[in-house]
Formats: C-alpha cells, structure tokens, sequence
DNA sequence: ATGGGTTGTGCAAACGATTGAAATTTTTAA
DNA sequence: TTAAAAATTTCAATCGTTTGCACAACCCAT
C-alpha cells in the first residue's frame, strides 16, 4: 500500500529551520508570531497539504467534536427527518453525528449510551425507549461533565434541555378542525398511558371536545400497545360495529390511520362524507394514499436542527445543568381525509 | 459541575506501587506479568470504574473505532434500513457509524468525505450521488490506507468492493411474474440511463419480455428524472391515453408506483384486472396502500450488515486494494396489484 | 559459585499538537 | 550607550497509553 506517512509540524519545523510551537503558533495566527514567519508557515503547509492530525488534537483538547445520536428506531419516517436535520446542523458547525438506535429496549439504549460515552462523544442526542424510566445511564454523561439533550420521546427524571412539540396543542387543532368540518362523533385511538406524548395528545383531544361541547365518550377512545397499523384496523372495526360508530377518527399517528383507512375502504365506508380520519406526524405515505390523509406536522427536521443547535450550545458554554423546554410549534395539514372538498393545500392555523 | 477528573493508569500505579507499563500490561494479561500482579491490578481498576481514556488510545493506535456512512438521501426508506442494519452490525463488533448524506449533490459528498477523513474515521461505506463519477474524494481515503467500501449506488472507476443487489434479476423475476399472471402488455416506467441500478432493471424488464416472446415496446418505456410520485403519475396518465395502453406497469420504485396507483384509482381502472402494478424496493407503503403493491426487496438491512463486515474485514487485514463484488438476491414480494386472489402472502421466487 | 536461562518489572521514548513560561532578539527611550 | 520594554521565538512539560528494551531477581545445571 502507498500509505504515504503523514506530514506533521515537527516536519514543518525541521524543514523550516524553526522550533514546533512557532510553527503551531504560525498556522493559528497567533498574534505573538510574525508576519513573515507566519507566511512563511502557511505557504509551506498549504504546498505540502499539511492536515493537523485529528486524533493528537482531540487527545489534547479532549473533544471530538463528534455528537451521539439515540433514537428508537431509525427505521421510521418521523425520527429520520429528525436525523436528517441534526446532520445538516451539526455539519454546518463542524460536528459529525454518531448515530445508533435502542429498538425502543432498555438494554439496548444503555448498551448504546455506554458506547458512545466510550467513544468519547462531546454531547448525546437521545429520544428515550418506551422502557427508560430513570435513565441512571444519561446521568453517567452528565456526571463525566458531557452534555445530553432530550428530543421527541423525553423523561422529566433527568435535569438537561428538552425539544419537544407541542403534542396538546397539536392535537387540539386537528380535532378543532373535525369539529369545524361538522364531525360530532370523534373517537380517538390513542397510545400507552406512560408515553407522555400519548398523554398529551389525548388531552388536547379531551380539552377540544369540552370546549366545544362535545360529549367526551370512553368507549371512543381506544388504547394502543404498539402503535402499528393492524391496531388503527382492528380498533377501527370494534368502533364501527359499536352501537354508537363515531363519525371521525383521530390516529395517535399515521401507521396507525392507515389501518383505519384500509379497514373503512374494504368495507365501503366513505371518506369523509361517512366517517373523517386524522392523523399525526405527517409521514410521507399521508400525502400519497387516496385521499391523502390529513395529518399534524411535526417538524423533525427542525426538532433535529434545534437539539443540535441547544447541544453545541451547551457544550461551548461548559454548562450542563440546564433544563430548557423548546416547544416546536405544530402545522395541520389539511387533505381529502377530513374534507369533502379536493382541497389538499397545506393551511397552518395559528 | 462535577466533572469528577477521570482515574488513569498513571493513578493506578501510583498507588499501588507498580510502574505504569506494568499497571498497562496487568490489565491485558500480558504473559510476562506475574499472575497475583494482574488480580492485584484488575482488582484495583475494577474497584475505582478505571476506564481506558479513549482519546489516548485511539491517539496512540491511529485509529478511532469510527466508520463514515454517507447517502444521497436519509429520509429515504430503503436507505435508512440499510443503515440500520449497518449500525447493529457495527455495534456487534464495536464499532460506531458516523452518518451523513449527500442530497445527490456532489459538492455535498465531497465536504462530507472530508469532515469524515478528517474526524478520522477507520473506513468509509458510501452510496455515491447521482452526480459521482470519478471520485476523487474517494480516492483521498484510499491514498490514506483508509478502505473504502460502495453499496448500492457504484462506480466502476473506484477499486472498492461493492455491495449491490441483483438489480438484473430481480427485475427480471418482477416480469417474469407479471408475464405468468398472464399480463402481456408490460410498461416500465424506467430511471436515468447513467445511474447504474436504472438500467440494471431496465435491462432485466427487457430480456424477461424477450424470452418470453413478448413484444419490446420503446413507447412503453418511460423515463423518470427525478423518481418522485408525481412522475409515475404523468407517465401512467401518458401510457393509458395513448393509442395502445399497456396492461402492466413495472416501476423503477415504488414511490412512482404509489403514482402510478393514484392514476389508475381516479380514473377507477381496476387494478390489478385491467392493469397490475409493479413496483421495486419493498417500500413500507407497499404493504400498506390497498390493494398492497408488489414489489421487489432489496434487502437492505442485510446489505447494511454486509458492507460493514466487508470493510471490518478489510480494515484488520490493511487491505485497500480489493474489488470483490457481493451481490445480494432479491426478493419478490407479491401482492393484490398483481394477482386477482386475494393472497398477500409473501412468495420467494428462486 | 558461576554462567545461562527464566520470569517479572521498570525506564523511557514514542504518538502529534498545544501552551505557559523562559529565553532570545529587536526596538524604544532616556 | 544602555537599561527597559516590546516583539519573537524556543523550551519543555503535558495529555494517557503503549511498547521495545534493559535490568533485576530467581532458579537450575554445571
């Protein structure tokens, strides 16, 4: 192999007939060199292709400028946007991003955690497992002076900022919007209590319903477990043959709207005019079925650019107690699903 | 802040007595080190959490444990379960994954090579852009004894080893199954000439019609420039308006399938009784759209894994100069868009 | 006892860049 | 002319670990 040995400052100085320290000092402008040394420097090592050696100036400086990435599966349309954003982010600011995933199970997220502080990240991205409670192994982080941001799926038992989005709020739009489609009848099929995004997106179901007056019924709402599509159809059948069907059906998310909508197509029920369906988080595939199936946008992207953002923050600032909330704002997105009209323009409200 | 200094081998042996060399081959279990030596050592590290500092290692070794991954696009289903399988292999064998991606653009490529060389990372898995052709950047790693393995989206110009799936067959078995559902009048709605998976599959799709005696249509292949949605819908709006429609439609993905189906659904041709849809890559939506899409699987998961181990392998045998290429069967995955029968199952052709 | 092997341990030099402090040279001012 | 000040440059330690080699201690067979 060629593997060309690489030029380093001792090179520099030997070649230049100066000491070490002046080169280094040259290279960097600093203001104790001067003018034609450092000149003379820069020319050198611009000839040669002079590359300082990453690894000796992590070790001395003790940073990576490498950032760790957790989330739960990396295979899913919201959290790659939200990838795809950090990426971009840290990039523009010199930073690589160290990517793994938990498949939302507790030894795995540790398992990545340790790796990751082996590796000697500067600061850890983490949207938690649905299984991480207390997180001892994100305080190990902290406690070795490196900082951690929360994202998307977060826990209140650790002290560092949080970028979330505003689920309630969220929510609460979407289903103001079937209330002001005249739908009267909305059911929810929601997800576990614990995850605290569920909770909030039920709220701001419930709260939308009271403020308009609307009879909040149990049996309308449904719990998932997984959150996959079989669940959207199986609970959508169990609502449509109850003795009182609802008129509207708001998805914890997506995947599992797909389910409802493939249950209420093979049965021939009409979307919208019979029964409006709403999901969250916006994937790819609500723009693609028939009818496009509205949706409350979430903005990974921006969830990522803004974690990556707080972190470096952090990171320069030495500052890791800090438990800032970023609350992103949400976009509806209106579609065919929950109007009788071909309108599928994007519409913001707020 | 805590930030509690770390325990190092130089505190170790110190307070045990010992030299630091020993302390270092102690926790190695080198021969030469006495055996009560080596308890008197482990015991000492494991009861004060004595943890290598990576830096330094990684510093005194030349080499950081990092693999570089870069694709044209994250957001992408098939490339993000590559990834995926790329980084619980590389976990497996103690390696993290520094993710980054290229949008199709080269200069974007070329800036993300180099952050990634400069981080140091030990080797680099890449899928290039559309815009790739010599790969000058690539060639940076090699020239650096830093291999480099393609998957995916290649170049021949670059003596790598690649991991590319059988784009020729799998293609090939797609129309041999439409041709067997007794479809005769097959479209392809095809990529760009220059990419080299495009014509892969288009060259499949023409020799399964040849040897199966059916005619090779030129106003039957369409070409997309941008494989979006929108296009499989124009293409399908063009093919089924013109003088002799097709019966069939085989898609370079099935992102245009998706288009292709919301053609044919406002215009309600039955699929698959008057027209079969074939899509590529086994996209997430294909078993979800209804009727569920046929489609070819690339496993990319086990692409993922594969390119990894290849460039493990090559990184512990300084092996630059290799051009293996692994090729991966493909999977048909059949669904309603073919078949009359409501059989959803998966079928393994081969 | 003495030379020749083991066996176990320590010394010190790397790895490449950074940086505080010391040393040198140059400039300024009295 | 000369001391003080300013401008440059160099010295040397440092980051933590690894590793070739020297050295010491011990045992055994002459």
């Amino acid at each position: 192999m060629t593997e060309k040995r690489k030029l380093t400052l001792k090179d520099i100085a030997r070649e230049l007939g100066i000491s070490i320290s002046t080169a280094s000092r040259a290279l960097k402008e600093h203001p104790d060199i001067a003018e034609d040394t450092i000149r003379l420097v820069k020319a050198y090592a611009e000839k040669h292709h002079y590359v300082p050696n990453t690894l000796a100036v992590n070790f001395r400086k003790n940073r990576t400028f490498n950032l760790g990435l957790i989330v739960p599966e990396l295979v899913h349309h919201f959290f790659s946007t939200v990838i795809s954003g950090a990426i971009d982010t840290a990039k523009k600011n010199g930073y690589n991003i160290l990517v793994s995933q938990s498949n939302d199970i507790l030894a795995d997220e540790v398992m990545a955690c340790r790796t990751m502080l082996a590796s000697s990240v500067d600061g850890l991205l983490i949207s938690i497992s649905n299984e991480t409670v207390e997180g001892v192994h994100l305080k190990e982080f902290l406690e070795e002076g490196k900082p951690v941001v929360q994202f998307d799926k977060i826990t209140d038992h650790l002290n560092t900022p949080k970028v979330i989005v505003d689920d309630f709020n969220g929510s609460y739009m979407a289903v103001k919007h079937l209330i002001g489609q005249g739908f009267r009848k909305i059911a929810h099929i929601r997800g576990r209590t614990e995850v605290k995004n569920a909770s909030e997106r039920a709220m701001g179901y419930k709260q939308a319903l009271l403020d308009h007056g609307l009879e909040l019924r149990e049996e309308w709402v449904k719990g998932c477990k997984l959150i996959h599509e079989q669940e959207g159809y199986d609970f959508c059948k169990e609502l449509m043959e109850s003795k009182n069907p609802p008129d509207a059906i708001f998805c914890i998310t997506d995947l599992v709207a797909m389910g409802v909508l493939k249950y209420l197509k093979e049965k021939s029920i009409q979307i919208p005019e019979q029964v409006g369906v709403m999901g969250f988080s916006n994937w790819k595939l609500a723009e693609i079925v028939n009818p496009g199936l509205s949706s409350v946008d979430q903005h990974g992207y921006e969830m990522g650019q803004k974690a990556v953002l707080k972190l470096i923050d952090l990171i320069k600032n030495h500052d890791v107690e800090n438990d800032e909330i970023i609350e992103l704002k949400t976009n509806l997105i209106i579609r065919g699903s929950t109007t009788s009209t071909k309108n599928s323009d994007k519409v913001t409200l707020q």
